[in-house]
RNA sequence: GAGCCCGUGGUCUAGCGGUUAUGACGUCUCCCUUACACGGAGAAGGUCCCCAGUUCGAAUCUGGGCGGGCUCACCA
């Protein structure tokens, strides 16, 4: 061993090791029951951040875990490179536009762009020591995504819950794409609460409304049917200003008499109350608002102009012709796309969608069904499932991402579908079908709309089991676990588990734990507040393991605050762990075997059965911070500053060969299960020290694939207490030595211990085999007993 | 507005019916003892958010506040 640890060679080091001899490469033939993974896909955007190194690190640990126990674990890994957020990441680092290039050269600049940087991001991962088989390699745009994803896309139109209907759907003015409801979120900002004068009946009727932009494309005007302001104009006619023209005056409970004027008009579509209105009421449709947020002809002299200059002119208008009462300055919230924070319309179009709304109980049962680590996480699922208002769309009207494998026949608009042995196919290129129109027409137009990206990594149990041969496949899917973090519940989670029961009627894994969120002084991270840690920096400054014994401090679903200094904390555990198995070199050259015949080693040993035990059981509950708190325990106190204080004298100067031996036989096992049970916590630390010390005399190929360690002894009460008493006796000595400002090694006379004899052992017999390594570690001269019926109680003498 | 989570020494955190309330970081004192000064020994530091209740007994259970966070919804 060298003379200090260099995390940042070593680390290095053992990553080439383990992709060379393929130390986590899944075999499906291999002995071990399988424990199957669902790795998140990270979305390619350059690099990892540190909430990815966060939840990664804590499903890696699991994944360790398992295999040391014995499991087949399969753990693939994928990115998720399809669909919208690419586009923008190659619109931003390429500066182009999609929408304003030849299709097909932006989707070319994609596929380039993500050849360029995935290798990197992917190395990212590597880096923080993933333990996945990075040969079960996926992208969801590769063509084996692209064929399940189509097959899956079929499979519903089969099943009849695919399905295309012209319909109001949510719509970003900036992406010119419908979305779903998902992909919404909600934003605080300013806007006007504007009171304008509408005629009904020869009087003025103030309406107030933040849209007034939207005036053209009124369509009726509701008040509260018990509202006794507007009760007598029910049925009437109220006429729109500066547009002139007439709209009915009708009841609907959902008016709300405390808000505004009470009274408010219905423009199709300004928010969502409208669209229940329209639908409702059969009321006609009036576009004001074009795909790319501008006014559409009938919004007459305002046509062409984007929606937000629309607003400011025509209320400038009507202040102009007197017909704005009032104007209050307001913020409020206001749906906006997740990705690019642009305000959502409502806009009538042609799209496609999967009919899940009829299947709300049946979601609650499935979401039953799984395991959910912690468990409070389920409520987040229930609660998006009862809140589900749209079906969920799937086509999106842009570029790169998997096509619809549909093209529609000219005349009658059927749509006609790809042969599901041809796929994957892009019916842009693969032009026309091979086929007729059920109406003897043989002119089609293809489909350019492309898949939602989330309608691929709703497939990623499918996405990476198909990777194996097919006769292998059933021993993977369902998966065995779902790893992820709790932002994307109602993604991915939600999607997967729904396209799951679906296309196989089960649910996708039997298990799922949620990883919580990294925060800087409680806020989110972002790069807009510049509060942002980049892992790369941690990783050069302390290295991955460091890192991730950071990450493994937080259970599953606990968010975590980053100060670095916790980060130091794990270097510091590192470098412990690295000078004590230095010291138990040292001390272990010549030792090849013996027996703990001792009583101080036989308490370490079975200090460290009981750990093993402890750490087992959290362990088994996903509880993988719990494990760690008695690992350290453990291995800090315990063993340490305790055990090895105890036997340094009997193992420099011996008094019997056995008397080494004997020693030797603990810090032996004590090491080589120490080295197993943190590798999944510090894998690289644990392996250039089981590389080291241990590989010639245990002969497996990496630590990670060690077996979990056993340490076969029966239990035994008195040596767990005399042991526990000894310890005491070490402190107090330690106490008195510090009170008196003595150095450790200053001699002491005499301790007397005061213990009472108990009903089942005798204390101060059962201590006698720990004096002499007790009277070493103290430089005691005497130690001697007496017994006391009051409590114990341990006096010094200098 | 609804649901969920959280509120423990200066900071972060364990404990979830009976503990001298755990540990880490920080602070202070001491100790260079041949694994480690990136260490060791010791100390100081707490109305366990507030109020009420259940109980022989509550940081822990129940109810009500207050404060923080997340998610969903409302969005004229």
């Amino acid at each position: 061993m060298t003379e200090k640890y260099d995390a940042k060679t070593a680390e290095l080091t053992w990553l080439k090791h383990w992709e060379d001899n393929k130390i986590f490469s899944f075999n499906p033939n291999a002995k071990g029951k399988v424990y199957s993974i669902d790795t998140p896909p990270p979305t390619v955007s350059g690099k990892m951040h540190i909430g990815h190194a966060f939840s990664y690190t804590q499903q890696d640990i699991i994944a360790r875990y398992k295999r040391l126990k014995g499991f087949n674990v399969f753990y693939p890994f994928g990115t998720d490179d399809n669909g919208l957020p690419t586009e923008r990441l190659v619109e931003k680092t390429k500066n182009v536009k999609g929408a304003r290039m030849e299709r097909q050269e932006f989707i070319t600049l994609c596929e380039q762009t993500l050849k360029e940087i995935r290798p990197g991001f992917v190395n990212d991962w590597k880096r923080i020591g993933s333990s996945c088989d990075f040969q079960l390699f996926y992208s969801t745009i590769d063509k084996n995504c692209q064929k399940i994803s189509q097959e899956g896309f079929l499979d519903l139109v089969k099943k009849e819950r695919a399905y295309r209907k012209e319909a109001p759907s949510l719509w970003c003015p900036q992406c010119a794409t419908a979305i779903s409801q998902v992909e919404c979120k909600d934003a605080e900002k300013p806007s006007s609460f504007n009171e304008i004068v509408f005629m009904a009946e020869g009087k003025e009727l103030i309406i107030a409304t933040t849209r007034p932009e939207m005036l053209s494309a009124c369509v009726a005007i509701f008040a509260h049917p018990e509202d006794n302001r507007y009760k007598k104009l029910f049925g009437k006619k109220a006429t729109v200003p500066l547009y002139d023209f007439e709209i009915p005056i009708m009841p609907d409970t959902k008016a709300n008499p405390e808000k505004g004027t009470g009274i408010v008009m219905c423009c199709t579509f300004g928010d969502q109350t409208d669209m229940e209105w329209y639908r409702q009421y059969n009321l006609p449709l009036k576009e004001a608002i074009t795909r790319d947020g501008k006014m559409t002809a009938i919004a007459g002299k305002y046509s062409g102009m984007r929606t937000d200059d629309a607003r400011k002119q025509i209320i400038q208008e009507l202040k102009d012709a007197g017909l704005l009462r009032a104007q209050t300055q307001i913020t409020h919230a206001v749906n906006v796309h997740e990705r690019c924070n642009t305000p959502i319309e409502i806009i009538q179009s042609k799209q496609w969608f999967i009919k899940y709304l009829d299947l709300k109980e049946d979601m609650l049962k499935w979401g039953a069904e799984l395991t959910w680590h912690p468990a409070f996480m389920k409520s987040r699922y229930d609660n998006w499932v009862k809140g589900l208002q749209w079906d969920w769309l799937i086509s999106r009207q842009r570029f790169f991402g998997i096509p619809f494998p549909v093209w529609y026949c000219t005349k009658c608009d059927t749509p006609i579908f790809a042969d599901p042995k041809k796929l994957p196919i892009d019916p842009l290129k693969d032009f026309p079908p091979a086929k007729k129109c059920s109406c003897g027409n043989t002119e089609f137009i293809p489909e350019k709309d492309v898949l939602d990206t989330w309608a691929t990594s709703s497939l990623t149990p499918k996405l990476a089991s198909t990777l194996l041969d097919k006769k292998d496949q059933h021993k993977v899917y369902p998966m065995s676990l779902r790893p992820q973090a709790h932002d994307i519940i109602t993604f991915w989670l939600f999607n997967t588990m729904v396209r799951s029961r679906l296309h196989d009627g089960i649910n996708p894994w039997k298990e799922a734990v949620i990883s919580g969120f990294v925060t800087m002084q409680g806020e989110k991270m972002s790069k807009s507040k510049g509060n942002v840690i980049e892992p790369q920096e941690v990783i050069a400054k302390y290295g991955a393991d460091a890192l991730r014994y950071w990450a493994s401090s937080s259970k599953f679903g606990d968010d975590l605050d980053y100060h670095e200094k916790d980060v130091r904390t794990g270097d510091k555990f590192v470098t412990k762990l690295w000078n004590a198995a230095n010291f138990a070199n040292l001390n272990l050259q010549g030792y090849t075997t013996g027996t703990a015949t001792h009583a101080t080693d036989k308490w370490i040993l079975h200090k460290l059965r009981n750990t093993i035990q402890a750490a087992e059981e959290s362990f088994d509950a996903y509880d993988y911070a719990h494990a760690k708190a008695a690992l350290e325990k453990f291995f800090w106190q315990d063993f340490c500053d305790n055990y090895l204080e105890l036997i340094k004298v009997r193992m420099y100067e011996p008094k019997d060969p056995q008397d080494k031996q004997s020693a030797q036989a603990a810090l032996s096992t004590c090491l080589s299960a120490l080295l197993r049970l943190w590798a999944p916590f510090t894998p690289f630390i644990t392996e250039e020290l089981y590389q080291t010390l241990l590989k010639e005399k245990e002969g497996y190929a990496s630590v990670h694939i060690a077996p979990w360690p056993v340490v076969k002894i029966k239990e035994d009460k008195k040596i767990e207490v005399a042991g526990e008493l000894a310890v005491e006796i070490l402190a107090a000595a330690r106490k008195k030595k510090s009170e008196a400002k003595l150095s450790m090694k200053a001699p002491i006379k005499k301790i007397t211990v005061f213990a009472p004899k108990n009903d089942h052992w005798n204390l101060s017999q059962e201590i006698q085999p720990f004096l002499a390594d007790l009277k070493a570690a103290t430089s005691a001269e005497t130690i001697q007993f007496e017994d006391a019926t009051a409590e114990k109680r341990i006096e010094v003498e200098m």
